[in-house]
DNA sequence: TAGATTGTTAATCGATTAACAATC
DNA sequence: TAGATTGTTAATCGATTAACAATC
């Protein structure tokens, strides 16, 4: 991981999503594919991918392309999935539990090694055969055990604190399921999944678009107009 | 939802985010915030939340600020919160039935009327008093209830296909945790939750700086470095 | 070799920040 | 009124797109 120049977040946001379409080539047997074929099935410019990707080296060959394969392990190797990462689940509700029995992020390489709650009914459950523990072993257990990612899925009121807790005693990434920004030191990642959020925006933009379709509707031809929701349903 | 001039994406994405920050002020019982002091709390600079804000509107007043609970109103009409919204869960597996146990969604108006799947041990039964029908009858009940966004967790593989036919059945809204990007109409909108996405951004960034701090290690005193992950758990 | 397609520089576009006159 | 802070225009910064020489 070369770190000569800044990589913009844009670009390493689109990361991922070149390796899911890479992979899906490698499936479908495909060899090569040149970045205007790639820019077709992606939906971005051809010029975007291959600005994006040179920031990483010149992975590609003049009148010929890219080769599926060579690309996909190179970006494999960016993003670090070249190795395994253990996880730690803080908070064994609806959401905790949903992740950990969901088993895609272990053939990735992340695997979920331990969750924490303080609801007593929990603790030494197993959930797909990982343990439950007590909150207040995890000080330990982290101590013991070398975590690189804990996932907070824990309310709001408690996420502060266990994020404090956790970057003192040296978990260097939070996956954070949490409703609130967490304020953590500068060497900490954080990174939000904040489902509430992703809803209002989807909800702001079915507005938008029917209120356009309003106005195009009313330009064009004065129909009545329907209302998009039914608060009686 | 005036609809003159487009607001851009970022706009539209910080939009929650101002709305969960005023509703803390809210019930901290404080009246009234500068732009100043919200650019502090929220780690943005007050000329963006001025300019983001008076994308919609003027809502404050020289000299004062903006009046806390009028500002918290107006985002949430702008963002479309003042109404009811139907929502459909297509895949009743873990995450499905996460989200449909995550009792906040309705708190700000989101209500999930129905759950589809096609695991006849699930068709028939309940989560929360809210019923699991067989994915066969999806068109039937599409068409005689209002359904504003269909929630999509099902396996990837099935994605498409089900997208495609709620967009025929007249479905507006899709939000999809399925690990495809969808092709629908362009009167459809498609707001993605890409966990694995999202983790392996995360992934990158504790790696980018992990690489930083090594070579800063290097560089200050050339310490032998420790590696951060240890395959061997 | 001729054709195709990259890598990369330059041009454009959009978003963020700075500055300040307007005004409460 | 004087001080504070907005709304808004202008300047800067960053990201995307276009263009094309290099080269396989």
């Amino acid at each position: 991981m070369d770190s000569e120049k800044r990589i913009s977040p844009a670009v390493i946001n689109r990361l991922p999503r070149y390796y899911r379409y890479l992979g899906d080539l490698l499936e479908s047997d495909i060899t090569r594919i040149s970045s205007k074929e790639l820019s077709a099935k992606m939906n971005i410019t051809a010029s975007q991918i291959r600005q994006d990707l040179n920031n990483f080296g010149g992975f590609g060959q003049q009148g010929y392309g890219y080769n599926v394969e060579y690309l996909y392990n190179e970006i494999k190797k960016i993003l670090g999935l070249d190795r395994l990462y253990n996880m730690i689940v803080v908070g064994g509700g609806n959401i905790g539990q949903a992740l950990v029995n969901y088993t895609n992020f272990e053939k990735r390489g992340f695997v979920i090694k331990a969750v924490f709650d303080t609801n007593p009914r929990l603790i030494g459950m197993t959930i797909r055969g990982i343990e439950v523990y007590d909150v207040d072993q995890m000080e330990e257990y982290i101590k013991n055990h070398n975590v690189d990612v804990a996932i907070l899925t824990l309310p709001r009121s408690k996420a502060a604190k266990v994020a404090n807790d956790l970057a003192k005693w040296g978990v260097k990434g939070m996956w954070n399921f949490s409703h609130v920004d967490l304020q953590v030191p500068d060497d900490v990642l954080v990174e939000n999944v904040h489902l509430t959020d992703s809803l209002m925006t989807l909800i702001y933009k079915i507005n938008e678009m029917y209120s356009e379709e309003n106005e195009l509707n009313q330009l064009a031809n004065g129909l009545p107009i329907k209302p998009i929701i039914d608060l009686e349903d």
